[in-house]
DNA sequence: ATCTTGCATGCATGCAGCCTGTATGTTAAT
DNA sequence: ATTAACATACAGGCTGCATGCATGCAAGAT
């Protein structure tokens, strides 16, 4: 076992305390929130001092964009995962669907993305983030390939993706508080449904 | 023109410190959001000092609660005033949604309603004060009519009501980001009309 | 009816603890 | 030698509480 801890190239020293930090300040937001948590716990819970926090991260705001982007990576990929482009449209709302409320259920994620996030970063931020990197790039495509094949009918793709998405945000905060997923999916697919092109 | 401002009675003082704080505070976390005012400049601008808040408040969270509080009092107010219950329903939903999205447009209700409040109260009690004293309260008697008298198809109301009104919710967000309002309008009364009773 | 007496209410001031962001110093990589 | 990666120390501000004071108020005594 050759020595670990000592001689890391910067690149490396850097890479594993933003890491740390990233990893620390996700489970203190999620357990606290955002404004119950102070950086002297964030630092201590990492094994770092505030120097090497505001070092890698201009402000404690920066760390928490840096967390929640991680976090909607990572729902946008278990969405993708589970209804791939060549899925058929309809069924491929309904997997990502079901797929979004999946992964909307690993603790923490409602708060950092529904709650916490759009209140810290402002909800233009945070629909940046959600249409660039989270799930509701997924949601967009999926409805633009459903009004191509005539799924369902042609209206305004961002309006009706901006409103099914927040439906289907409500929808993971409700599961978390205890409902049951399977009623508010039939509602979502209700809702679906209920655009499909006549005839 | 008698001494007015001397010999005010307990309840009455109470009452107009109350007030002011609750106005002064409305201007503040309006502006700048509830994280970044401070219970000094909201003293300042209410003419108190932090004594009066702390006397009449817990903390500067409930004071936020009673900002918040009579806010949704006042949406729900023009709500109800727009789609009176003697409407028919369908055209009561339309124009109860409607009279959300203008009273929604009024500056800082987004803010107060939408972002912080969720965030500083958590998403179960601001459901709870939307669900008592809000316009969810009138969204899910509108649905319950609608629903009654088949208008649309019989689905768990609690669902229904909570996924809608988040649907409202955004686009209300979106209005005040420059979208246009009926384009919002248009696709959620397609929501409304997906839901439509077969027949 | 008025007066006094005791208590509660409404509010002001000062303090203790904490937190954020920055500036400065130190060690290790390049 | 120069710079990156951190550690430490400091300044300012904010929250909540504890204490102190003045006024309203209720009730009995006169």
């Amino acid at each position: 076992m050759q020595d670990e801890s000592k001689r890391r190239s910067n690149r490396e020293r850097s890479e594993a305390t933003r890491a740390q930090l990233v990893a620390a300040a996700r489970r203190l937001f999620v357990d606290k929130g955002y404004a119950e948590t102070g950086t002297p716990e964030i630092v201590a819970a990492a094994g770092v001092t505030r120097g090497a926090l505001y070092h890698h991260f201009a402000d404690k705001q920066a760390l928490f964009r840096a967390v929640v982007e991680s976090e909607s990576r990572r729902v946008a990929a278990e969405i993708e995962a589970a209804a791939p482009r060549d899925m058929p449209v309809r069924e491929a709302l309904v997997a990502g669907g079901r797929a979004f409320l999946d992964a909307m259920r690993e603790p923490g994620r409602t708060r950092l993305l529904l709650l916490d996030g759009p209140a810290v970063l402002g909800r233009g931020d945070m629909d940046a983030i959600d249409a660039a990197i989270g799930g509701m790039r997924s949601l967009r495509e999926g409805l633009a390939a459903a009004m191509a094949a005539r799924t369902i009918r042609r209206m305004p793709l961002d309006a009706v993706t901006l409103l099914l998405s927040s439906a289907y945000d409500r929808a993971a905060l409700a599961v978390e508080a205890g409902a049951d997923p399977d009623i508010f999916m039939d509602v979502l697919a209700a809702f679906v449904d209920g655009l499909a092109a006549p005839g």
